[in-house]
Order: structure tokens, then sequence, then C-alpha cells
DNA sequence: TCCCATAGTTCGGGAATCTGGAACTAACGC
DNA sequence: GCGTTAGTTCCAGATTCCCGAACTATGGGA
């Protein structure tokens, strides 16, 4: 198992953020973890409701969100923990995720909610 | 040639949104068409400096735009007209639009620029 | 210490998407 | 009509995504 990268603030690129929130899925999970400070990989996977999702798929999700430098992972014994680097993203690029969860939020209000 | 198609606002929705900016070469058409007002797709893509832009992919790029609700394209004459759609967009997603355009300016500021 | 359960990662291959050259089309001027 | 300009569509190769299966790491017990 390779150790974690997390790429330097200054490294993390407009792009890779859109691209990494262009995933429902993915911005729920986001979302999720944003809310609650902290969220073991376990626990994200409820953002998406009763759908079942495959934790391959989980774990290349939480990838691609620590690859684009928006959550940082530890291991803590068996469980990895996530926590949303918002205040470094909001430090570099501001306003950007308060207007992304806003467009999904403001979005879900007036169809099947995907962000609770 | 088939007939283009242009979302209501009601239909947009925020993924598609940042799918279509979260590729730098259409972040950059963006930018370009909302600075301009309205802009042709030959003279969009000067918005990537020397890089030489395929015609079929420009195509495609002002596609995934049109289709995420990003701009309103029209023939006149010989050539097509594109509008960006701000004003609808950042009704329905506040912020939205100027946060990720401020974003990847101030990427640029600090990188080879991509938006001049 | 060995075995098991838990929590997650990595591998691999089929599906979906993206890219760009070549061919095509629509509008204009002559 | 013919040529030119501006752009679209087609399609095949490259790339990326998805997810089941196999694997790894850690923490308990017995």
């Amino acid at each position: 198992m390779r150790p974690m990268i997390h790429p330097a603030m200054d490294d993390v690129r407009p792009e890779a953020i859109l691209h990494a929130l262009s995933d429902p899925d993915r911005a729920a999970i986001f979302a999720k973890i944003m809310r609650a400070g902290c969220v073991d990989a376990c626990s994200a996977v409820a953002a998406l409701g009763d759908r079942i999702i495959p934790k391959s798929s989980l774990s290349n999700h939480l990838k691609m969100l620590r690859d684009a430098g928006l959550i940082r992972s530890e291991r803590h014994g068996v469980e990895v923990r996530n926590h949303s680097r918002w205040a470094e993203v909001e430090e570099r690029f501001p306003g950007l995720l308060p207007a992304i969860i806003n467009a999904y939020a403001s979005n879900a209000a007036c169809r099947t909610p995907s962000i609770d």
C-alpha cells in the first residue's frame, strides 16, 4: 500500500478541483466530509443515500479528491480519516468551493436531492 | 447540419458546468466569449494563444459549452456567433462563474498564463 | 503467535468518453 | 454553377472511468 500523496496548495490546479467536483457522487462525498469535518470512507458512502457504491469506486473517488487537493487522508489504526482542506483551498481560490457547493444545493432543491 | 440545442436554464445542471469548465482550453474559450460579449468560433481559438487547436476539437468544445448552458450560438450568414449566457447562469447559480474564472485567473498569475 | 475480521487499496479488462484528421454541408459572392 | 469560407459530422485510435476480484495492512481475540 503506497503512502498517500497530498499536493502542496501551490500545486493545486483549478481544473483538477472542477473535474473532481464535476461528478455528483464525489461532490456529495466532499460535501459530507466538509460538513462533518472528518469522516472515514465507510460513512462517506452514506452521503449517497441508499445507493450502493462499490468500495473500489469509493476508494477512487477519495483518491481523486485527495489528488485535487480537496481532502487530506490519514490512516488511524484500521481506518482512514478524511479531512477537508476547505480553509486552504478557500485561501487559494476564494469563493470557489462555497459557490460550487451552493450550486449543487440549489439544484437539489428543485429535484431529487443528491446532496442532502 | 442539425439545429443547435440550447437547454432551458432550469435544465442546466451544475455538474455539466463544472465538467465543461474543467478543461482549461474550454475555460479559456468561455472566458474569451464572456469578455468579448460575442465571438465567432475562429476568433475563439485565439484565446488559446499560439497553440493550434483543430477545428473539429473547437467545434466539440463549443458544443459542450452550449450543452452545459454556458453559451448560446446562432448562425449569422456563414459564421456562428457565440454569446455567453452569463447573466442567466449567474441568476441560477450565483457566484459560480465569477469564482471559477477567478480561480483560473489567479492560477495563471503564478504560472504560464492560459487565460490572459 | 496465529487466525480472523475489518477497512481499505490495487489490478485488470470492458465500457464510456475524448481527440483530431478527413469528409461533408451551408451560406455567400461572383 | 463554382469556389471560398466557416463550421459540423463521422469515425477510429487513445484515454479515462467503472467496478468485481484479489490483495494488504491493522487490530483484536484465542
